[in-house]
Parts: C-alpha cells; sequence; structure tokens
RNA sequence: GGUCGGUUCGUCUAGGGGUCUAGGACACCGCCCUUUCACGGCGGCGACACGGGUUCAAAUCCCGUACCGACUACCA
C-alpha cells in the first residue's frame, strides 16, 4: 500500500513555524517511504479564513520546496459530502439530532468561558446527558419536519474507550467518559472540523496522518467518527511542539514575525538551511552529523527518531543579534560560505538585483571576478542580506560606515587621517596590484611611518569598505582594484562625519 | 477543575540497566593563526527536576512529588 500523508494548514494567518516543521516531517516521511505528499487547506472557518493567508501559505511552502503531489484539496469544496456523511451516521442511528438551542457567544474570549465551564463541571460531569440523545426516531423527524433547528450529535458509547497506537508516543487511550457526543453538523448545517478532517482524509486515501500533540485529543474524536463511518482507521504521529523562550506557546499575538516563514526567507535565510534547522528541532537522525542535504534528511528521516518533549525555538527580542535562534543563524552562515559556489551566486545575484546593486557585467565580463568576489566575502556572511549590507561596498560606491568600526580602526590612530590619502599616492604608483606585491608596498609603508600593518590595513578597510571586520584586506585591495581603492583612501566623507 | 503528555548543559540533542569521571552542536569564555575580524584550529565553562523503591549496578525500570505543556467549542 502507498503511504499517503497530508499537510493541513487551516489559512487564518501565514505560514507559522511550527507548521512548516509539521510539513516538513511530512514531505521527509512520504519521500523516505516513497509515499505521496498532499495538501489540503482547511478553509471551512469562513469568518476567519482569508485567500491572503491561504497565498502566503502556499508562498512558504513553495519556498521550502515541498510540492504536493496532487492537486491541492479546499476543504470548502467538500461540504456535501461533510453533510451527507454526517446524515449517514444519523440514518443509521449513529448520530442524533439535538435541538438545545444555540448558545450565543458570550462577551469574554471562547477559550476562557471554556475553561471556567471545563472548571465548574470538575471531574464529575457526565457527559450522556443530553435530552435528545435518546428522542424517539418519530419525535426527531417530527420536530426536524416542523422546521426545528437542530446540530447533529455523534452518539458516543457509555463506556468503552478509543486507543491508537502513535508512532511517536506510543499507546494512547481515553475513555469513553472524556468525550463528548460531539457536534458533526451546525444547526446551520455546516460540517465541523473533525468530521470533515475524517471525511476528507478518507476520501483523500490518507494513511498517515503526521501532525502537532495539540491533536492528539482530536485523533480520539476522530476515531469514533471514522469507526461510525466504518472505514478504516489511519496511523497516527503526533509531532511535540515548538515553543517560545520560558515554554509558552508560540504566537502571532505575542511574538509577532518571528513565528511567520515568510519573516526568514525576506531576512535572506537559504531555505535549504532552515528546513535543515527546522528538521532538528524535535527529530534526530541519531548521528552527530548536523548539516544535511534534503536528499540526507529524507534518507535518514523515521518517525522513531522524533522525540515526545517539546522543543524551544530561542531568541532574544531585545538583543539585535539574537532576533532569532542562534542555531538557526549560525547554520545559516554555514550554508552561505560553504555551499559550492555556484549554488550560491545566484542567490547573491537576486540580493543584489533588489537592492539594485546588480550590474549585467556581472554576468559577462566581470563574471569571473563576481564570482571571486563573493566568494571571498561569504566567509564572515550570516544571511544574503548581508551581500547587500556589509557587502555593500563591492558592488557600490554608495556605502554607508559603519560607527563602531571609524570608532575603533581609525579613532586609535589620528596620522591615519594623514597617512590613508599618502598610501593612495603610493598604491597609484604600483603596477603590480597583486596580493603578494602589494603585501611588500604597504608592509614598506608602514616601516617608512613606523606603525603597524594592522593599524594602518584597518583603517583602510574602514575607508575602502564602511567595515570594522571582513575578509584579508590585501585580498580586498586586489579585489576592488586600484581605481576604486586610491579614491577611497583619499575620500574625506569619514573624516567629516 | 478534569484528561493526557513531558522533564539530560542557557538552547537543540546523543545515550534507553554496567562501556557515563554523561557525548555532539549552537551560544559564551580563553588560547593559537593572522594585519584586524563575526573565518579557521585547539581548549574551557556547562546538564541527568526532586524523593522513594527494584537491582550487585539506575540518566536509563517502577511509584510519588514538583514544575511545564496540550486539550477540554454548534473554532480549526
Amino acid at each position: 500500500m502507498t503511504v499517503r500523508v497530508r499537510f493541513a494548514p487551516s489559512p487564518t494567518g501565514y505560514l507559522h513555524i511550527g507548521s512548516a516543521r509539521t510539513a516538513l516531517f511530512n514531505y521527509l516521511y512520504a519521500r523516505h517511504v516513497g509515499g505521496k505528499f498532499l495538501l489540503r487547506i482547511e478553509d471551512t472557518d469562513l469568518q476567519r479564513s482569508t485567500d491572503e493567508s491561504t497565498r502566503s501559505i502556499l508562498d512558504g511552502l513553495a519556498w521550502l520546496g515541498f510540492q504536493p503531489d496532487e492537486e491541492i484539496v479546499y476543504q470548502s469544496n467538500n461540504a456535501d459530502k461533510h453533510r451527507a456523511a454526517a446524515l449517514k451516521l444519523l440514518a443509521e442511528g449513529k448520530a442524533y439530532r439535538d435541538f438545545t438551542p444555540k448558545e450565543e457567544p458570550g462577551d469574554k474570549n471562547v477559550k476562557q468561558a471554556i475553561v471556567e465551564r471545563a472548571r465548574q463541571q470538575g471531574g464529575d460531569k457526565n457527559l450522556r446527558d443530553n435530552p435528545y440523545r435518546d428522542l424517539s426516531k418519530e419525535e426527531s423527524d417530527h420536530r426536524a419536519a416542523a422546521g426545528e433547528p437542530f446540530a447533529i450529535r455523534l452518539k458516543v458509547a457509555e463506556t468503552g474507550k478509543t486507543s491508537f497506537e502513535d508512532a511517536v508516543y506510543g499507546l494512547n487511550e481515553r475513555s469513553y467518559s472524556e468525550t463528548e457526543d460531539l457536534v458533526l453538523l451546525r444547526s446551520d448545517s455546516s460540517p465541523l472540523y473533525n468530521l470533515a478532517v475524517v471525511v476528507d482524509d478518507i476520501e483523500m486515501g490518507i494513511t498517515h496522518v503526521i501532525r502537532g500533540q495539540d491533536h492528539i485529543n482530536n485523533t480520539h474524536k476522530q476515531i469514533l467518527i471514522y469507526e461510525a463511518l466504518g472505514e478504516k482507521v489511519p496511523e497516527f504521529a503526533h509531532l511535540p511542539l515548538i515553543l517560545a523562550p520560558g515554554g509558552k506557546k508560540l504566537s502571532k499575538r505575542i511574538h509577532g514575525e518571528i513565528v511567520s516563514m515568510t519573516t526568514y526567507r525576506d531576512a535572506g535565510f537559504l531555505a535549504a538551511a532552515f528546513r535543515n534547522f527546522l528538521a532538528l528541532l524535535g527529530w534526530s537522525p541519531k548521528t552527530e552529523q548536523e548539516i544535511m542535504t534534503m536528499d540526507e534528511l529524507i534518507e535518514s528521516f523515521t518517525l522513531e527518531g522524533i522525540h515526545r518533549n517539546n522543543a524551544i525555538f530561542n531568541f532574544d527580542a531585545n538583543d539585535k543579534k539574537r532576533w532569532t535562534d542562534d542555531k538557526a543563524i549560525w547554520m545559516n552562515a554555514e550554508y552561505i560560505r560553504t555551499m559550492p559556489l555556484e549554488e550560491l551566486i545566484p542567490f547573491a545575484k537576486t540580493e543584489l538585483q533588489s537592492n539594485k546593486l546588480w550590474r549585467e557585467e556581472y554576468d559577462e565580463d566581470e563574471k569571473a571576478w563576481f564570482e571571486q568576489t563573493v566568494d571571498l566575502i561569504r566567509q564572515r556572511f550570516f544571511t544574503l542580506k548581508d551581500f547587500s549590507n556589509q557587502g555593500r561596498a563591492f558592488f557600490s560606491e554608495d556605502f554607508d560606515y559603519d560607527p563602531a568600526a571609524i570608532e575603533k580602526n581609525l579613532g586609535k590612530e589620528p596620522n591615519l587621517r594623514i597617512w590613508l590619502p599618502e598610501l593612495a599616492d603610493v598604491l597609484e604608483q604600483t603596477e603590480d596590484f597583486t596580493h603578494d606585491n602589494l603585501q611588500e608596498v604597504v608592509k614598506q609603508f608602514c616601516e617608512a611611518k613606523g606603525t603597524k600593518l594592522g593599524i594602518l590595513l584597518n583603517g583602510a578597510r574602514v575607508l575602502l569598505t564602511g567595515q570594522g571586520v571582513g575578509p584579508s584586506m590585501l585580498a580586498v585591495l586586489e579585489t576592488l582594484g586600484k581605481e576604486k581603492v586610491c579614491m577611497r583612501l583619499r575620500s574625506q566623507v569619514v573624516w567629516n562625519l
């Protein structure tokens, strides 16, 4: 039997980092076992679902590289099938009409109201005391025919339990007494989540449901629906959650953009790097290898490697350097400096293009120069953005000087203001503008001035690149070329800041 | 409140009765390399939540406590 899994987000916001990981695990599992990866948009909550969210989620998935193997299913298109399933259960006596008037939502938030109610009920709640549960068929039909509104609820047996063997959490059991007669169809005849999911999963031939651990309770409810429908229950694998620092839920409301996938794309992350990082959050290949290609991830991915405890996505909103998880940043940097240059070039190009720093020559006459330059500057970069920020001076005359670098590298030696333009004069006379010769020239210059090489070159770094850090200065001189080097060394701009 | 689940360095994790004076990665710190640096090399700091059992032996098995989380809807 071919394995079929699905990722089923509801379009009520952007692609959440936790959802992205769920998608990743579904994708990896499908590929590992040679199955199909499907996508279903759960847009049955018309109030909250938006097309914009759907687009954003699709964008996020596309960026990560998870293309579904079959056409995308939109759950709202299947409402008739969901309804038919509920009606079938009603006809078979496995569900009943509940004529209790619909409760109007109170003024406080729903969640809070639910918790309060649950607290009041305490441990001795009886979930089988609905007066309509055992209404005779005649009377039920009669009242329905008379136009009285009703919801359809599943008739859960008095005694017994649901149980399933979770691929991650192991045996899960839940007494029927803990599960209410769940509503299948609202009084406006629209289907509810649990019904819709089960009917769609059956329809799509889903064999393995891989989703967040927050769905474990739903799984018990869904199993009841599968059984009532007389359908085979799929395998389940629940994933630990990704939490915010402090162990709290990672939410859009509190944590903002940090939880959105598009944030990472826009911040200059490589999809491959972020995917790799995400894979290691809640799953382990059980080897010491951490940098893994997609093929390697697919090869080593198993549900057994997923653990049960929630992971914390670490970041500090007050620290600019740690705006997101350290390890994610490190991994992105690692990818940037170690990936094959030819794979990095297109990303660098796109980054420069979107900042109007790209010149067509980089694809033609200056192709070799461009590639060498990218290779040179990538070493200390963290994100693709660095090509247009820190690396800007390599591609444009219009760049900023880092104030910290000015203070550190220029502030210590007042003579630099005189020496650097003098160095320009010397370099202008230098015919062989390559590394080894430049080293000689600069060395001699320093000896003549009685200063250290480091003082001079680091001062030059600020004038030439605006930065305090970067690759070997001799390589920078060679890369920038005589003309730019001399011009920038003579510039008075920085001294007047 | 109830049900269910979890707890190894700050974070991600390995380890599932003896090989654990608990391994790796990120972060942090130090040293080295170098003209500087956020590259690289070497090293350091740093954890089995707590209490009882079981056992010759427990991070690993059992029980309890604490803490954390999820769920508890005519939301998804």
